[in-house]
RNA sequence: GGACCCGUAGCCUAGCCUGGAUAGGGCACCGGCCUUCUAAGCCGGGGGUCGGGGGUUCAAAUCCCCUCGGGUCCGCCA
């Protein structure tokens, strides 16, 4: 049993004797050491129940601790209503030192829950590049996928191909009109092609028709399930900007398991099951097209089933998707941009009135350009690319300063893309300033995988000494050895955390914290220097060593490399 | 008009769900630290009406109401 368990469980048994009820017990850090190490505010909120003030609870609760002797603990004390504990380093190192050690990357793994998870995102429409902001979709996704697996969760992720839209039609066409400039990285081909053919119908508004013709076409070849001349020119056009996006993904360390097709519940004939059953569900009206009402669950507008011409919209095929994914797994989970909101809940309680069960949904804020939103068709937008080069770019250029090789490049640059979006919490709004993205020299991934280096090469280094790590912890530690086993220690409720939550951010921010933890460990107490005692140098080698699988460990669920060396 | 999100030092951000100890970080600015483990680092300093106003509470950045500013969404776009 660890040492926080002893606590809380002696805490619950006091405090059950005292009010006759279990309450929950929340242990928090204290601010500062010299408080103890952990503590619980328990009495504050036990005062108005015993009626007495919470200095006197805390001061009696303390006794009766201290009476039971808790293992691990050296000791307790009652300041101001707080009750704080002062831990046993020695022991507590020890456990964690060697928990690190024999679980190794398995260090915060959460146990096999037999839970299938559908985790969909990035889903851009293949009508050009991603941008920075379907990035944001994605990072958040693809780290959400290693944190949910790395808890225990079986994760298949899905990117939701919308190749039936009005955007789509414009691509083919314009594919017919301007063709394709093969020079150029196939999706920022067609995001050039479908820029033109924007332009071109808004000077040749007459030919919109050729739009809605399109569509429909491809609809009732697809209604058929046929393969024709149209289906052809859509495939090609999907599958050429598709082409590019997974290239660029491929870049970010990002990978779907499956591509679904939203035309395939067209073809299999799900769209139209599920316009029929939401028919009989009674809460379709006929206006100009067929409506539902969802005013039961509380949402005023009308969701439109279908065009006045026939021809189904995204949000029908979207409930057909969702029907059929929520059928094949636990939990969904949707990442979607906050301009969804309104439609996501219209889908969940179209599905609901289906008797499925409902996905989750991440939202996202938008990343906007100091000069306002970006835009595809007008061509106004920083693509994930562009960013990602300049990054790359940069990456090199530090290097070079710093005499390193070029070679680890790669994974700076990659981590301070992913990162700079990974930290920040999601809903909130983010504004793409090109010094912010890119500057390295500031606090950010960097940091931390400077952190990990400079693990690897005390490693090294002790290796070249002949010195041997051992947890031996014998000795009175410092301040900094204990804040950063803390910090070890707190890891496994990160990732529980994280994961609950479906939090990215939170491990971003704790690797950070962790990071800086052990840079100034780091500065602080020597490791391998020829006066340090055997023992404190033996289990110091080994804060470093358990740092630097951690550190690794998060890192790599945030699709993070850690160079050795930097 | 209705709904949702955001507002924390010059700038960026954590904490808000689950209320508690002097509101954590970072950038920028000022001053220190490389004669033994990587200075992409460490230590110190200045800088805060937690948008504003009410309320609940022993205690509010955190909960409730109102209000201001920014963003987003609101039937045949996706």
């Amino acid at each position: 049993m660890d040492v926080k368990s002893n606590i809380i469980n002696a805490l619950k048994e006091v405090i059950y004797k005292e009010v006759g009820k279990d309450i929950e017990i929340k242990l928090e850090k204290t601010p500062n050491l010299e408080l103890g190490d952990y503590s619980v505010n328990i009495c504050f909120r036990l005062a108005k129940e015993l009626k007495k003030n919470p200095k006197t609870i805390a001061e009696e609760i303390v006794e009766k601790l201290k009476s039971m002797n808790i293992e691990g603990v050296k000791e307790i004390k009652a300041v101001n209503g707080y009750i704080n504990f002062y831990i046993d380093y020695n022991k507590f190192a020890k456990n964690l030192v060697k928990e690190i050690d024999n679980k190794g990357n398995d260090y915060g793994r959460g146990n096999k829950k037999g839970i299938k998870i559908i985790l969909e995102h990035t889903s851009a429409n293949p009508n050009g590049p991603l941008h920075i902001g379907h990035l944001r979709n994605a990072i958040i996704g693809d780290c959400l996928k290693r944190i949910l697996e790395f808890y225990g969760y079986d994760v298949e992720t899905h990117y939701y191909v919308n190749d039936m839209g009005r955007q789509m039609a414009l691509v083919v066409y314009g594919i017919e009109l301007f063709g394709l400039d093969k020079e150029k990285k196939k999706d920022h081909a067609i995001a050039e092609t479908y820029v033109k053919i924007n332009k071109y119908l808004e000077e040749h508004p007459e030919e919109e028709e050729k739009i809605l013709e399109l569509m429909r076409e491809y609809e009732d070849a697809l209604e058929k399930n046929e393969n024709n001349e149209i289906t052809k020119k859509f495939e090609f056009a999907v599958n050429y900007a598709l082409d590019g996006i997974k290239e660029t993904l491929k870049n970010l360390n990002i990978k779907h398991d499956i591509f679904v097709w939203e035309s395939s519940y067209v073809r299999n004939g799900m769209v139209k099951e599920v316009i029929k059953k939401l028919m009989e569900t009674g809460k379709v009206v006929k206006e100009e097209t067929y409506m539902l009402d969802l005013s039961d669950f509380g949402i005023e507008k009308k969701m439109v089933l279908a065009r006045a011409n026939g021809t189904s919209l995204y949000s029908t095929r979207d409930i057909a998707y969702h029907l059929d994914k929520l059928s094949k797994c636990d939990i969904g989970i949707d990442v979607l941009g906050a301009d969804h909101k309104l439609t996501a809940e219209m889908v969940k309680a179209a599905l609901k009135l289906l008797g499925s069960k409902v996905p989750e949904v991440i939202f996202y804020e938008f990343i906007s350009l100091p000069e306002g939103s970006m835009s595809t068709r007008r061509g106004r937008f920083i693509s994930a690319d562009e960013l990602f080069d300049e990054a790359l770019k940069r990456a090199k250029e530090e290097c070079n300063k710093r005499g390193v090789e070029e070679n680890i490049a790669y994974d700076i640059g990659l981590g301070a893309v992913r990162y700079n979006i990974a930290r920040i919490s999601p809903e909130k709004p983010m504004v793409f300033k090109w010094e912010e993205a890119l500057d390295f020299e500031k606090v950010g991934c960097p940091f931390i995988q400077y952190a990990h280096a400079r693990c690897c090469s005390i490693l090294k280094e002790a290796e070249n000494k002949g010195v041997k790590d051992e947890a031996v912890f014998n000795y009175e530690l410092t301040k900094e050895e204990k804040e950063l086993i803390k910090m070890l220690d707190e890891f496994k409720e990160i990732i529980k955390e994280s994961a609950e939550n479906r939090k990215v951010h939170v491990l971003a921010n704790y690797l950070l914290e962790l990071a800086k933890a052990f840079n100034r460990f780091y500065a602080n107490c020597p490791i391998l220097m020829t006066k340090v005692d055997d023992n404190v140098k033996k289990s110091r080698l080994k804060l470093v060593k358990s740092t630097k699988t951690v550190l690794e460990t998060g890192l790599r669920l945030l699709g993070i490399n850690c160079p050795g060396r930097m």
